[in-house]
Parts: C-alpha cells; structure tokens; sequence
DNA sequence: GTCTATACTACGATAGAC
DNA sequence: GTCTATCGTAGTATAGAC
C-alpha cells in the first residue's frame, strides 16, 4: 500500500483533509480523525497544536495543489485565449483530483470563522492571493487587449470559481442532476468543454466557432 | 419593532436562519439560538422536536420563497430570452433579500449529511426539485427552440447556481474582490448586468448587442 | 511517538414545576 | 409556554507513564 510510505503527520492530513470536506469543521471531531488513522485522540496534539491548526495545514496543503497547477499556465507565454482554455483545464485538473479538494475549498471560502490568528493561516492567505490575482491578471490582460468582451474582471472571477469550485463540490446534487458522479471522467471532461465553449462564446470577442476533434 | 408582531417560532426560525448560515449545522448550539430570542435552550423543544427538524424547517422556508419568487416568472408566456432575463433577475433578488439566504442554501446543497428521515425533508425535497426542474425546462425549451446554443441543460443548471448561489454566499471572499459587500444594492445590479449579458453572448444564437436604458 | 487517564466545557434532549 | 435541573455523551486539550 502507498500509505505505508506515508508519514504520522500525512496520514493525518488526508484523514482531515477528507472529513473536514465532508462535514466541516465545526462537524469533525478529532477522535474521528484520529481513529481514522488508527491513533487515538491524544496522539494527534503530538503533530497539531490544536484543531484549527490541523485545519488550517489540511486548507493551506489544498490550495498549494491548486497553485502550482495553475502558476505554470497562468505564466505562459500565450495568449489570453489558449492561457484561459489551459488555465480552465488546470483548475479543474487540480479539483477533480482528489474528491474531497473542491468541497474542502468551497466550505473555506464561505467559512468565516477568524483563523487568522493561527500562523499557519498566512500560507492559506498567500495562496489564495496567489491564485486570485494569477486569475485576475489574465482576464484583465485579455480585456485590454481587446480578446476578451470589457466585463468585470471581480466578477467574472467569481463566476469562474462558481462554475468550478461549486460545480465540483456540489456532490449529491449535482449528481442528481448529471445522471452520473460530479468527479466520473467522463463529465470532468464535459465540464471542461462546457465551460470552454461558454467562455469562448461569451467572453471571448469574435472567437471563432471551434471544430471539435475529439472522439 | 416588526419582530413583537413575529410569534416566538418566526423568531427563533429567524434567529437560526442566521447562525445555520453563518457557521452551518454542526458549528451552531441550540444554546446560542435560544439566547437569541431571549429563550432558555430547553423551550426550544417545545417548538421544535429536534435540532435536525428546526434545521429543515428553516431550510424549507428559504426555499420556498426562491421558489415563490421564480414560480411566476418561468410559468410566465413569454420568449426564452426574455423568461432568462427574468429569471435571473427573481432569483438574485430572492437571494439578496436577506443576507443569509445564499449562504444557507449553498450549505445545504453541499451538505450531505441525511436528514432524510424526519418528515420535514420532503417540504425540501419538493421545493429544490421544483427550482430545479424549472430551471432545466426553461433552458430545454431555449435549446429546442434554437433560441440557446446547444449546450448540456444540467451542466448549466449547475453553472447559474454557480454563479448566483455561490456568488452571493462568498462572504468575505467576494468583498475582497469586489471591493465592496457582495450584498450592496450596486453590485447587486452589476450582479443581475454581468450575469445575463454573459448568457446573451454565451448562451443566445446570435443575440443582438444590448443597448443599455439604465442610468 | 503512542498510550491511559483526566479536566473542563458544551452538546442534544427530557422531566417536571409554575 | 417558559423555566430550572438533570442525564448521558462527546467535545478540545493536558499530564504523565511507557
């Protein structure tokens, strides 16, 4: 098994990272954690002075993920058009990954408890500024040089977190909707075609219609 | 003040509107619901059964007034086009009516924890289904007609909650990016603009370029 | 690094006086 | 319809043996 390679301290966080997507903080209790991982509650102060800090790591670990997914495409050296069809398929690469990184996310993003006293909540500020800007500079860059419609680049950063982050953590209910698994590989694909073809019609300024060459 | 005209369940269904929003099913205590409408934690049981059956109520009633709002506007006898502007329109004001109700609502959809088995549940499996199945027959209709391009009906379905739901549930993230409360009557216009002019680009044929009446 | 044992607090829920 | 009092459980966190 691969988890046997894993440290204490990793297991943890995949332990976390899991239950926290799928009840929330405030829904978790570390005994479950930690019996998860076969330890007992007390062990896990030995790896995490307290609950948020566990939690703060399991966020901060996840929008690492999501960052260095996304940095390469948003720094590349093509235009605004081919970076936003990438940087589309990065994202949603990166949250479908993993099944519980798109819920974990969206529960942090609405969550509004004041972590910040935690020092380990800086990584999670760094991170997500990181990726927010990298969003914010292409569609700004993409406006100005007249390739993407004069929209409101704050507002069009969070459609595109809504139609991924959302889309992906929806589970239940998007399933319901689909007919089939949020995460199954084939509508990871179709959502990223969806929302391509959105963009390009709807963003993009004159973009010409696109011949599709998959099967 | 309106609130002597509430009976005490309007007040505490009120009161726990807010705190589930805030900080979700499992992060509040009947305790701090109670001591806000200025009630001990055991009276609650004499409105309620349960923490899970006042949880569903209060859920059910933020549906049905989604629901109440959009009801007239996709039964109305209207084009596809304009029923879209409409209901874009119906369904942000009902989230931005009182500030809870977004966020509330995109808990519940993401929470999957099964109060399936008190009776309550149905008030809100019915109400969703009945959102959701209005928004999915609009958008088929547009498809068939070739009034809308021919996109996946759920996936957008997924896509305007997305950017409604979400959009207004993001706290302090989406005032970061706003710069300014997502709730504002302004960025509640510019919400409604940039939303149904990037479903004119993006999801009419050849719809024609808007010209603005608004001041 | 993991364990047992424990301190203290809060939780959801019930019983019964008024 | 609201109160006080209480039950049983579980929460976070700490101390100290091994």
């Amino acid at each position: 098994m691969a988890s046997d390679s894993l440290t204490s301290r990793e297991k943890i966080l995949d332990a976390a990272e899991a239950l926290f997507a799928r009840r929330g903080y405030a829904g978790v209790g570390l005994r479950e954690v930690a019996e998860s991982v076969g330890l007992v509650k007390s062990s896990l102060f030995h790896h995490f002075r307290s609950k948020a800090q566990l939690y703060c790591e399991v966020i901060a670990r996840v929008l690492d993920r999501i960052r260095l997914g996304l940095a390469p495409v948003l720094d590349s050296d093509v235009g605004p058009v081919e970076r936003l069809d990438r940087g589309v398929e990065a994202l949603i690469d990166a949250l479908a990954e993993h099944p519980p990184t798109a819920r974990l996310l969206l529960r942090s993003l609405v969550e509004e408890d004041d972590f910040d006293s935690a020092p380990e909540a800086l990584r999670v500020e760094e991170a997500l500024g990181e990726i927010l800007d990298g969003m914010g500079r292409l569609l700004r860059e993409g406006v100005e040089a007249g390739v993407f419609r004069e929209v409101s680049v704050p507002h069009m950063v969070q459609t595109l977190i809504g139609a991924t982050v959302y889309h992906f953590a929806s589970g239940d209910l998007g399933e319901r909707l689909l007919g089939r698994p949020v995460l199954c590989a084939e509508e990871v694909r179709r959502r990223k075609r969806e929302l391509q073809d959105l963009l390009h019609s709807g963003l993009v300024v004159n973009f010409p219609p696109r011949v599709r060459s998959e099967a």
